[in-house]
DNA sequence: AATGAATGAGGTTTCATTCAT
DNA sequence: AATGAATGAAACCTCATTCAT
């Protein structure tokens, strides 16, 4: 599983970053890992040096692979949307009924969000930068997100009108609705939010 | 001495109500308008010295008003509660098809929450305070929607599960996809919201 | 003394300097003066906090009157050159025999200068900045400080080659010899460099 | 071990000094190269990590041949302070009128430090440890200047009260005057200083 | 001997909030 | 009631130095 992330990035990892030191790659994972911990655990406020705290490292160490918090966050958004392309691409290779095979991948999404708040901080703070520093992962995510929504039109079982990004849009409404607010339940939105895909 | 004659009507409004000299409750106002403004433009990093400059008071005055940064946002959220239960009783009033009532309530509020992002950053940004400082307009509204769907459920002319919580729900995350995003188009997004009530 | 000097600040204040509140002037000197002890003391190491504390204001003090450390430099700098200019506009009222006047005016800045190794610290540390913010003082300096020599040189009792800039490069060299060096005198250098500008 | 047959001659030029391997002697050359430039080009902001970069080799490196900063900075001073003992020596071997010859040899040295700002910045930052890890070479220097002097006093060519450290106290001060300071000429300074030498 | 990743004390700067005027 | 200067904890970030590889 794991694995099969690091083979994309590795894939992906255009020009300046030579494959880090054994010690180093090991260190970037930690830190990334405390970061969605210490931004699930304390939201916006989380600091720096409580991320590096709990990976065990200095604050440089942190430094060193991102330079700034937002680079952090950007980093955090950008592997979420390369997980997400990567579970769709396993999508496309699976068995099933085409629409059967989207509500899956949605309701594995969406627990996957749903058990990483950090990640929801991360997107509704880091500025621009996350978004333009995850466009590519992105990209592919509505790219084959869209090979998906054909299968399933061309089996007549997607609601027509659906585009991969309204997929993308009603996901992120779907999220937003994680952060705790008194009355809201996710599961219900991302019920209603599946069954208006589908073809009446 | 004040106290012993206030009625128990001003005791329910509790302490911070009374009403203002004309010039106090001016400043509050441009402090809200200025806030709005604010946080619209610099989001997350707006400063409270910002929604000063910007409403041409002293930093003193903002805090004359509001008693920290996290109550000026939450009243922020508690007006728009608030503006939103006064159109959600207004729309009780209305004749009209039940359910066109309720759509129409939720193109002018959705249009109303995107011409004012600062109340996007407010909200996401606000802790808890700011939802339990507006629960009052927030149940009001609940309560009046509720309304509202009853009418149209009777009426055979909404989802009949929908609940008001849930049009809360999706309207929230309608909100979500105001910030800029590229590729996002909240009009869409509140178009596929209401096609999700509807009965089918 | 000091009255002289307030005077001619407020006939230089050009733009954006409007009158401080009697507090926050008082503080401004407090942290000017807090500045020459601390960088006399520590050198290039002092710290902003190390000012602050010997000022008895806290950081954010500092950092309202000066944006940061180069500008808080620079404004040493830049006064220091206010009060030779000052003492060189004197110098061109006082009786006495032309060269004796220019003599006297510079053993008393190399006593100032020596009186006040933060400065040397400052203007070997500050960056462009001290130079440009000082410009208008300096430019002053130079020109008041021609009139002088040219009413030496009108009474023949100066090198005639000699022109403001030398006087200006020559104290520059004087005052690098008063940082600890084992072995120099800068008494020494001051009189070697007078004697220069005399006439053979 | 090894100290047991240290020759006394070994002792006197200290610990470190043992002949380098050929690849180490050439790293020791490049770094020293390397910090020249980088203090000439940043200033006081240079980093240790620019100087191995500049240079080519880790920042380990630098550290295995200099235990820290102020020591290469030192080492910096010294090279300086042998280079003009060397040729002062030479100086003293030269035919010619002895003025000429202390006059050629100032020259010359100036030349050299303005070809090399870095230097300049070298001994305005380097501590109290530059001044004393190059004294040896400082005295070797003072003292060859001062056979100079004597040569030339008989001649009656120089100025019969000038000592040899004056000599280094006016060209630390022509020194101080190649930083970049609008309106400055050393050149100016150094033939000022020259003239200042001569006999009357 | 060389490398460069890691360290973390310490530096500068920010900004919500207080308080003297 | 209003002002804005002052506060200072706390944030971010740097960089000389160490040390595992």
């Amino acid at each position: 599983m794991t694995d099969a992330v690091t083979t994309s990035e590795t894939q992906i990892r255009s020009e300046a970053e030579r494959p880090l030191r054994a010690d180093a790659r090991r260190n970037r994972e930690r830190i990334l890992d405390s970061a969605r911990a210490v931004f699930a655990q304390y939201g916006a406020d989380a600091q720096i040096d409580d991320v590096a705290l709990h990976a065990g490292v200095g604050v440089g160490t942190v430094y060193r692979h991102f330079p700034n918090k937002d680079a952090l966050l950007a980093e955090l958004v950008r592997q979420k949307f390369r997980l997400f392309a990567d579970r769709a691409r396993e999508a496309l290779e699976a068995d099933g009924e085409p629409f059967e095979v989207i509500e899956a991948l949605l309701r594995r999404n969406a627990a996957t969000a749903a058990a990483d708040v950090g990640i929801q901080y991360a997107m509704a703070n880091a500025g621009e930068q996350a978004w333009t520093q995850a466009q590519a992962e992105q990209e592919e995510l509505i790219a084959v997100t869209g090979q998906l929504i054909e299968r399933a039109r061309r089996a007549g079982a997607i609601r027509p009108d659906i585009e991969a990004i309204d997929i993308g849009m009603l996901m992120c409404g779907v999220c937003s609705t994680m952060l705790p607010r008194p009355g809201f339940d996710w599961r219900r939105h991302l019920d209603l939010a599946i069954d208006m895909l589908r073809t009446r």
